[in-house]
RNA sequence: UCCUGCGUAGCUCAAUCGGCAGAGCAACCGGCUGUUAACCGGUUGGUUCCUAGUUCGAGUCUAGGCGCAGGAGCCA
């Protein structure tokens, strides 16, 4: 009789819960929690979309269902059937009396991430082990759904705004930027390495579009060992022709605003499990102050670092010095030619500096947007490509599109990670990327 | 790569002056029909990171190594 319950019960997902409160339903999920009072067992399952607490009293299942239920082991993956109610003094709201109980898998105890206790928590290191584990832990799932929102706003915005994504190469044949360290590999008998940056193939695609943008992992093989540092991260790099600094920077404030303004209004519910403070985000709106890096020194001078060189770049510490100074993320523009890369276009005016422009975020999160005006006269590029010692017939095809069409343009690139960080309140980068690889740790 | 700190039970941590290896949580067994980090009783659980040294005796002291964390540099 109990067979033919279940059997008629409909199979539904926690978050869809309130359109069947009076019916018979049967949930697939994963024992997140379980309370045993005797014959009482409240067993939380969650299935992806939400938890959703279950009452298992014993005489409302055959006896074997309910020993099950009260022996079961965390994280077993079971079906539970019963009638579905509203219930003030369950989680969600909602409350399933359970009349069937069924193991589909067993798991083996014991758990190894135990859940969070006043008598200790898990240290990074092993919870970095066990990421395939602890991706399952209510934070985690909330910053990769974040994460999930963050690149739909990014590729909506920049769709909308007719910017075409035109994929870039991840196997390279030779340094983009010289400098960086790659990741080398083999592509057949010849040296190849992992993609930097995409940034180069698409100066080459604008002058087919207009505007576009690339979206992907890149890869760098310093040894950085920091909190805002993987060597494999995305990077969304919108490029557009016929565009100078100025406009560039509008560009990527209006951008950024619609990244935050969309997380905070898609995210709200999992940026406040996270316990983030959105007051400073619900600031972030057009326009961004915007600060000359002569005026970026002198401010230094007068908040804490009076040594400040001019022609240095700045370090984590400095760039959180000019960031409190605002309530908004800040541009930087107009960086010494020296400390940028060998592509940017000198400001005719001020030949010793760049049309660059970095955007440092507030609160302490660092650089989230680097962008320039890239070089468009041939020789003006030749010499620049010289001056840095590159080989010019890597280059060939880059200084080919100055021959054709050259035309001002710029272009920057966002790191999803670090906005990430900043959107979530994250102290670390790693719990920014489902399976992060971090200097000395590429598993699992 | 540099600076600083730390490696003890599955996890988080104690262990006085160099003198018997401990707790909380997890797990397991039992009790409880309203728990939300449940509660109560009981049980199990150790290569004290590795190697060498000092000592009657080393988790503790010395040297080297390995691992991890935080910060810096570099960068997004």
């Amino acid at each position: 009789m109990r067979k033919e319950k279940s059997v008629l019960s409909i199979n539904i997902k926690i978050n869809n819960a309130d359109a069947y409160v009076g019916q018979d339903v049967t949930l697939t999920g994963w024992v997140q929690k379980r309370i045993d009072k005797g014959r009482l067992q409240f067993v939380h399952l969650r299935d992806g979309t939400g938890v959703m607490q279950c009452v298992v009293f014993k005489k409302n299942l055959p006896e074997d269902q309910f020993d099950a239920a009260r022996h079961i082991t965390l994280e077993s993956a079971v079906s539970i059937s019963g009638a579905l109610r509203a219930e003030e003094r369950a989680p969600g709201g909602f409350e399933l009396d359970a009349n069937a109980f069924a193991v589909i898998s067993r798991a083996e105890d014991p758990y190894p991430l135990a859940p969070k206790r006043d008598g200790g928590e898990h240290g990074s290191d092993f919870l970095l082990n066990n990421r395939h584990l602890w991706l399952r832990d209510p934070r985690q799932t909330a910053i990769l759904r974040t994460r999930a929102t963050l690149v739909g706003a990014i590729r909506n915005w920049l769709d909308d705004q007719g910017f075409v994504l035109v994929d870039t190469p991840i196997i390279t044949p030779a340094a983009a930027e010289g400098t960086t360290n790659l990741f080398a590999t083999e592509y057949f008998e010849e040296p190849a390495y992992l993609a930097q940056t995409g940034q180069l193939y698409s100066e080459a695609t604008i002058g087919a579009f207009g505007r576009v943008y690339c979206f992907g992992p890149t890869f760098r093989a310093e040894k950085s060992d920091t909190r805002r540092h993987a060597m494999e991260f995305w990077m969304v790099e919108p490029e557009m022709a016929f565009t100078e600094l100025d406009e560039n920077m509008e560009v990527i404030e209006q951008f950024v605003s619609h990244c935050v303004q969309t997380v905070l209004r898609e995210r709200a519910a999992d940026l406040a499990a996270l316990e983030r403070d959105t007051t400073r985000l619900q600031n972030v709106l057009p326009p961004f102050p915007r600060i000359h890096y002569d005026d970026a020194v002198k401010l230094l001078h007068a908040n804490g670092y009076p040594d400040f060189p001019w022609g240095e770049d700045f370090g984590a510490p400095h760039e959180d010095a000019i960031s409190a100074q605002f309530d908004k993320p800040v541009f930087v523009h107009h960086y010494p030619r020296g400390v940028k890369a060998f592509y940017m276009q000198p400001d005719p005016e001020r030949p010793d500096t760049v049309l660059a422009c970095d955007l440092i975020a507030p609160e302490g999160y660092g650089e989230i947007v680097g962008g320039s005006q890239r070089m468009h006269d041939y020789q003006t590029l030749l010499d620049a490509i010289d001056a840095h010692k590159l080989p010019q017939e890597a280059y060939e095809w880059y200084l080919d599109l100055r021959k054709y069409g050259a035309q001002p343009h710029s272009g920057f690139g966002m790191g999803l990670e670090r906005v990430l960080m900043w959107l979530c309140g994250l102290p670390h980068i790693r719990e920014a990327l489902p399976f992060p690889r971090l200097y000395r740790r590429f598993y699992p």
